[in-house]
RNA sequence: GCUCCAGUGGCGGAAUCGGUAGACGCGUUGGACUUAAAAUCCAAUCGGGGUUCUCCCUCGGUGCCAGUUCAAGUCUGGCCUGGAGCACCA
């Protein structure tokens, strides 16, 4: 064996013996169960950067770890190929998508490789493939068939820079989620997906969901936004037979309300309208229309409105009111119009305050007395009803229902669960994506392509340099088309999917990714999936896991599969971090993962990465501690190359052990009961790590107190040495296999049983008992291990320290923890 | 404003059930080896005070204030700070 560790050497010929070997090839039949790790799919963008490096450990661990514990372990890869930086790309080195794109896989998947991560390549996917997006459209067209993907006219977030529409999943903070660049409304007609069908469903299972953590769950609650109201219809005084309804969950308050509002948007504006009125409601229409979607929603910018000259009729108690026009209300949300209670709500006491309008207290605290005149901001608490007729006297939960019940029973209202949830806009005015496969026939209108013609191709001869429009438009070829009904002339639909819709299936196409006859066989499916263990950023916690349930739920429906939630468990990881701040190119903090391969090799990297931090916290790249951890390497190389003759792979441990072997028989096995627990319990790998130190530690240790070694004491070596690289082989993946074969063994280490504790040697022979006098530690006193509560209590009490302390006092309690601590009450 | 998460040395972080706070590492300091350096190894490292001074004693200490308990980083209540998500959602 060498002395000195050289890991580039290493590494290189154990990924290629892995390669030919196939390792890491997973059959889907086996007699061991399965155990399915994942990892967010890349987008090829070019280089891995330190994310991926985190992300693709992590989970390479895992699987690793399971593999050695007897699970039939599937971990794929594949990629996610689809999308705007290819295009662009193709546009500024006048190259195309699709070659810039195969660069980039062939690139990244050398690197991954390098990383020495266990994937099973001959399941590889990869979303820009004709034999992959041949099955998005086919997907596509099941919704369409079922009704859930349709199209429709609607005000939709148009990014100018990315020149294309975007799902409201994508806009954050009224800005495009990748190039952060303001988005406006735009009136089109786009292709949808109706994920508020399931709304309820999505909600309600995030309960199912014990594997994920609860930061995951409140958000995709929260974005899915359910609250429980009422519908309420009213009649304008001025036009017969015409109705406002709103939409509120404080049916309870409507003996309150003194006016009404309807957003800019609101599609009846114009009829409402009164002519005194029409010009300064244009003009604020107009002007709420200029306004940006940042600015409309500011929650502190003071409200503004117009009345539109008609009255309501409340049909509770016959009062009239104004309609008003005002920007706080959305035209997308509820009805578009609100009923306005200002003693009872904030917006509309603001807004009821500026304009002098009514207000009109109906529910009062229960522990004193409302006054108009001292009120100075709304009362929105629980209380007791007034001035509200028949229901006076109330608590207000139980009147919003008996309220809700009256207008039901009276025919101007109805209960009414709302979301916050939009349907997903689909539609991308881009080329480098999924075709979505329909037509337009002058005779039969939207028709979809028949299955057997799928994939719908995407065109090679189009011009990348076009401004303004999507290059799929200027192809010559892809355009016209027959119609599948009347054989007449048709055109095909230019716009391209989301590719969120590629990365909502992806997952279940690894069970069965060959398959060119079905998107995936059934059986294979539900023998593969759910995902055991999902690892990925925290910033897909609603876009795509959300997407992926949506989609696993429709599919269920569709019956192409038999579970209802993708990913059983969910590890969102953290950022890393260098020097405080996120990496980033902008920054130029970014550490590049080939230059960490090169100078210290894969195994240091993937040993630092995960050593710092719990998996879900953010992790500081720092130099330093790459260095420590390449240090430590080296330390455990020159343990084995040093003691090479002291090493025996087919060593004996059935003997009585002197006291010196016997403690260090007892650390290797509370190591691989901790390191086990460690793993089992969250993937606390920074604690595992420092367990491998704590462990080569202790044998340094031990060898340092050995002249010579008895053989004995070579046993015992060869013992906790070759615990320690099969506890370190998931994480040091080639180190560990090279010492393994330098060892003898002709086996991957990798395909070896994971290390068993014997539960009576995973303890120290001594116990320490700590002897505590009224909570205070006083003192410490070896004990031995078999001794009951009552000789735990007198070894306490015949310590000297405890006689200083309660020597004339009067001990009034003895609390004894067995093995492990007495505290004394003294008074 | 609502919801979720977090707060422990110079730093990253550790501490199954409430039971020795600071594991392990980084950094720093000192030492050994060396002509020298690198590498390696050894030792010290929460703060204040004391002492018979390389051994030990003592007090304080896990964001703040209370509480429960023999015992609180851990449980309860109320705050403070930071991060994240949602947000004129009626």
């Amino acid at each position: 064996m060498k002395q000195g560790y050289f890991p580039q050497e290493i590494e290189k010929k154990w990924q290629k013996r892995w390669e030919d070997e196939k390792t890491f090839y997973t059959p889907d039949e086996s007699n061991k169960p399965k155990y399915f790790a994942l990892s967010m799919f890349p987008y090829p963008s070019g280089k891995l950067h330190m994310g991926h490096v985190r992300n693709y450990t992590i989970t390479d661990v895992i699987a690793r770890f399971k593999k050695m514990q007897g699970f039939n372990v599937l971990h794929p890869i594949g990629w996610d190929s689809f999308g705007l930086p290819a295009e662009n790309a193709a546009m500024q080195h006048s190259t195309n998508p699709a070659e810039w794109t195969d660069e980039n896989i062939a690139y990244m998947t050398q690197q991954l490789k390098m990383l020495g991560l266990s994937y099973d390549w001959e399941r590889e996917v990869t979303t820009c493939k004709p034999e992959y997006y041949k099955w998005t459209q086919w997907l596509f067209l099941q919704m369409f068939k079922k009704g859930l993907a349709y199209k429709k006219e609607a005000a939709v977030n148009w990014c100018d820079k990315c020149g294309t529409v975007l799902a409201n999943e994508q806009v954050i903070d009224g800005k495009c989620w990748r190039c952060n660049s303001t988005v406006e409304k735009k009136y089109l007609s786009q292709w949808f997906l109706k994920i508020t069908d399931y709304a309820d469903r999505l909600l309600n299972d995030l309960d199912k969901l014990d594997g994920w953590g609860d930061n995951v769950k409140t958000m995709q609650s929260n974005w899915i936004g359910k609250s429980e109201g009422a519908i309420l219809r009213f009649k304008v005084k001025e036009l017969d037979g015409v109705e406002v309804p709103v939409y509120t969950t404080r049916p309870d308050t409507v003996y309150g309300i003194t006016y009404l509002v309807v957003a800019p948007e609101y599609k009846d504006i114009e009829k409402l309208t009164t002519e005194e009125n029409k010009k300064s409601v244009k003009e604020y229409r107009a002007n709420a229309r200029k306004m940006t979607e940042i600015e409309r929603l500011s929650t502190d910018r003071i409200k503004t409105g117009v009345p539109l000259g008609t009255h309501c009729i409340n049909p509770f108690n016959g009062e009239e009111f104004p309609l008003w026009t005002a920007d706080y209300a959305l035209v997308e949300y509820g009805t578009g119009a609100v009923m306005a209670v200002p003693t009872h709500d904030e917006r509309d006491f603001a807004f009821a305050k500026k304009y002098n309008l009514p207000l009109k207290i109906v529910i009062s605290p229960n522990d004193r007395e409302l006054k108009l005149s001292e009120m100075d901001n709304a009362y929105t608490e629980e209380g007791i009803l007034v001035n509200s007729s028949e229901f006076n006297g109330m608590k207000n939960s139980e009147a919003k229902k008996a309220i809700t019940q009256k207008a039901v029973n009276e025919g101007f209202g109805e209960f009414k669960t709302q979301y916050r949830l939009r349907d997903w806009l689909i539609s991308r005015q881009r080329y480098w994506g999924a075709p979505i496969p329909v037509m337009y026939c002058e005779k039969c209108g939207v028709v979809p392509e028949k299955e057997e013609n799928l994939p719908v191709m995407l065109p090679t001869d189009v011009d990348f340099s076009v401004v303004g429009k999507s290059p799929i438009t200027t192809s010559k070829t892809f355009k016209d088309t027959v119609c599948p009904i009347c054989g007449g002339h048709a055109v095909r639909e230019t716009d391209t999917m989301d590719t969120f819709i590629c990365s909502s299936w992806y997952y279940l196409r690894y069970a069965d990714a060959k398959n060119d006859k079905e998107c995936f066989n059934k059986n294979k499916v539900n023998h593969w999936l759910p995902v055991d263990q999902y690892v990925g950023g925290i910033e897909h916690a609603i876009l795509h896991l959300l997407y992926s349930r949506f989609f696993t739920k429709v599919l269920k429906d569709l019956g192409l599969l038999d579970f209802d939630e993708p990913f059983k468990n969910l590890l969102t990881q953290g950022m890393v971090l260098k020097d405080g701040a996120k990496m980033s190119k902008s920054k130029g903090n970014t550490v590049d993962p080939d230059e960490i391969f090169q100078n210290y090799g894969a195994d240091t990297a993937r040993l630092f990465i995960l050593s710092d931090s719990p998996p879900a916290r953010d992790f500081d790249w720092s130099d330093a501690g790459v260095e420590g951890c390449y240090k430590f390497l080296n330390r455990v190389w020159r343990l084995v190359s040093e003691n090479m003759n002291f090493l025996n792979k087919d060593y004996q441990l059935s003997f009585p052990l002197t006291r010196e072997n016997d403690d260090l028989v007892r650390i290797v096995n509370i190591a691989i009961k901790g390191i086990t627990n460690d793993i089992a319990n969250d993937f606390q790998f920074n604690t595992v790590i420092s367990k491998y130190r704590e462990l080569t530690n202790a044998i340094y240790e031990w060898i340092g107190k050995k002249s010579e070694f008895s053989n004995e004491d070579k046993n015992v070596f060869s013992f906790a040495v070759i615990s320690l690289i099969k506890l370190m082989a998931p994480v040091t993946v080639h180190l560990s296999e090279e010492i393994w074969h330098e060892l003898g063994y002709n086996t991957s280490i990798h395909s070896e049983e994971w290390c068993k504790w014997d539960e009576n040697l995973a303890k120290a022979s001594k116990i320490t008992l700590v002897v505590q006098i009224n909570g205070k530690v006083r003192d410490k006193i070896e004990a031995n291990e078999s001794c009951n509560e009552e000789d735990l209590k007198n070894i306490a009490l015949r310590s000297d320290k405890v006689k200083e302390f309660t020597d004339g006092k009067s001990i009034a309690k003895v609390i004894v923890v067995p093995k492990k601590l007495v505290n004394i009450v003294v008074k």
